[in-house]
DNA sequence: CTGAAAGCGCTTACAG
DNA sequence: CTGAAAGCGCTTACAG
């Protein structure tokens, strides 16, 4: 019955079975275009496909349409657990209308960022979602242009006329000290996320302006170059070896506090007892954890839906300018936080 | 100085400014065929090439050549961590060779598994890996009839005649039994995963095999419909309903662990002054649980990376007949396994 | 070592 | 409503 290597069917195989050309069958079969057809070719052309099993070629219609049904995402790295929900938001709402999401992890290195890029581009998509991005970017620029529909996700960069996804990071950082200061911390400390990006220099720049604002010191801050455990936990070293004069520390993001939480156990200080602690995104089974961890709620899994239906009508032609959507963050309450000891 | 909507360069526009035939512009830039060119020509195609900013239309390339140098992944969630890494080996191997991978969530569900391949066909897909397998699986019968290379990963399905790159449960189970009963359990109860995936029916088996070994009960065991912390709550509610005679579990996964002390945790019983729970995968971020889980750690970076290898052998021709790849896993002891307390 | 031609499977003006 | 032709950007026998 079957046979070995069957060629693809293509267009023509149709074509010859209902005997018209192979031009009227790509009409019959696309959805634009099949109101050009008559109803009955139509319908030979839609039995002969499903008898023959014919599913279009893809590659060759990308060719010839120079567009591809297909989008890019560039990301630091999967496994870091921000990142598979952002994911599965675009991948859901791109899927939905027949798009392709290709992803590839930079580990924050321009030159991956580079080479991702131009693989993509070789690939023909038709816009790319940027989870990458430094505040200042040589590659988003050149995304821009080469008219390479583009919108950021998470983090943007400095200058605009970009589209961008991105969370309010003013809200978020209040609702997290106005919790803190109503549980008597008065000495916060803020373990800051890399200031080349704008998720880390934006949170630091609300948290100093909010403490004056509250007249409390704003000095407690320890800058880090990775959003990683390994440097939350180098930098609560270096920050408590200059000062320990405070009882709560406000970290860049829930890596850093996981970070933070190491090098206290490793020293013998008691969360919440001795310091409080909050992270920031609201990663998997933080809830899980002991203690378990206060976070600020990033609507990850929207972030990336709405990064892509707004991609998608830049494609379409539909977006009406470049703009940044700023998305609510949530205030989660765990016990990493209590009241200051002192 | 920059056109908007520059034309993208072309293999034509290089053989113009060197003046020679496209085609030796192709066979230059070819890494197989470049030494049919003269040296001289080659450099100067590479420098021209360089000038322009060429980089290949790979669509081109794919529909001409009838391979992609893409592969397809095939996974029920991005979002349940055991993934993301399998995910990242696969990609980082496939990329250190100029592939590309395209992943698509399954759900689990038949028809968006039958989608997502379809789709990838239709991009020319090379190859696929699959880590959604059943244990009788029509979608992967469908592969082979279709002659698609095609490794499973962690999952395989009964009848053989297919790459699988597996995990040794046997040697994972038995790990985990051999130290359950060295802590004087006797009583030990299992809360199987789904029984038409391999991991959980073979899980399952082994342990049964290997309770009978010791004399042991081997019937207390509920199986579950899918691999998740809802079913394992579901399950363990159950068999605590029908016989609250084990001390220890021996869960199919670590999310069905996770499930179990949820639901203790419910009814007051700790783990594991009252039961010992022990779990499988490892996910990211168990020994920072309350308690640390127990697990047995499966790699799962490199059973992505040696899948994908395998599956380039297979593209290529290398590869030499369908066989199972055990992986060996690992026992990780943390605390939420101690001694039996009766 | 290089060129000219054909073709991968589609889509789309252009006719009629 | 349908057909014939051209072409998307490559690759690759076939010549020479």
């Amino acid at each position: 019955m079957q046979r070995k290597t069957r060629r693809k069917v293509t267009i023509r195989d149709i074509a010859d079975l209902v005997d018209v050309h192979h031009s009227t069958v790509s009409r019959a079969l696309s959805p634009e275009k099949c109101d050009q057809i008559s109803p009955e070719v139509v319908k030979k052309v839609e039995k002969a496909a499903k008898k023959l099993g014919y599913y279009p070629n893809i590659v060759a219609s990308s060719l010839k349409q120079n567009r591809s049904f297909a989008i890019g995402v560039l990301i630091p790295d999967l496994m870091n657990p921000v990142f598979p929900p952002i994911i599965r938001g675009i991948q859901d709402t791109a899927e939905a209308v027949g798009y392709t999401v290709i992803t590839a992890n930079t580990d924050d290195e321009e030159a991956k960022e580079r080479d991702a890029l131009r693989m993509m581009q070789g690939r023909s998509i038709d816009g790319v979602i940027i989870a990458t991005a430094r505040r200042t970017d040589p590659v988003i620029k050149e995304c821009i242009d080469n008219d390479i529909p583009l919108v950021l996700v998470n983090r943007t960069i400095d200058h605009d006329g970009v589209n961008a996804v991105v969370i309010d990071e003013d809200f978020g950082i209040r609702a997290v000290l106005d919790h803190l200061i109503s549980l008597k911390h008065t000495n916060i400390a803020h373990i800051a996320g890399p200031q080349h990006t704008s998720t880390g220099y934006h949170r630091a720049r609300v948290m100093a302006d909010h403490l004056r604002v509250h007249s409390l010191r704003s000095d407690l801050v320890e800058i880090t170059e990775k959003f990683t455990v390994e440097e939350g936990r180098r930098a609560f070293r270096k920050l408590l070896a200059r000062d320990n004069g405070f009882t709560a520390i406000v970290a860049g993001n829930d890596l850093l506090a996981l970070g933070c939480m190491d090098a206290m156990k490793e020293i013998g200080l008691l969360v919440p007892e001795n310091i409080s602690i909050s992270g920031y995104d609201d990663i998997q089974f933080l809830e899980r954890m002991s203690p378990a961890l206060t976070t600020v709620l990033v609507p990850k899994y929207e972030m990336g839906s709405q990064a892509t239906r707004i991609l998608l009508d830049m494609i379409s032609g539909e977006n009406n300018g470049p703009g940044e959507l700023r998305m609510q963050p949530r205030l989660v309450i765990r016990n990493s936080t209590a009241v200051a000891y002192k």
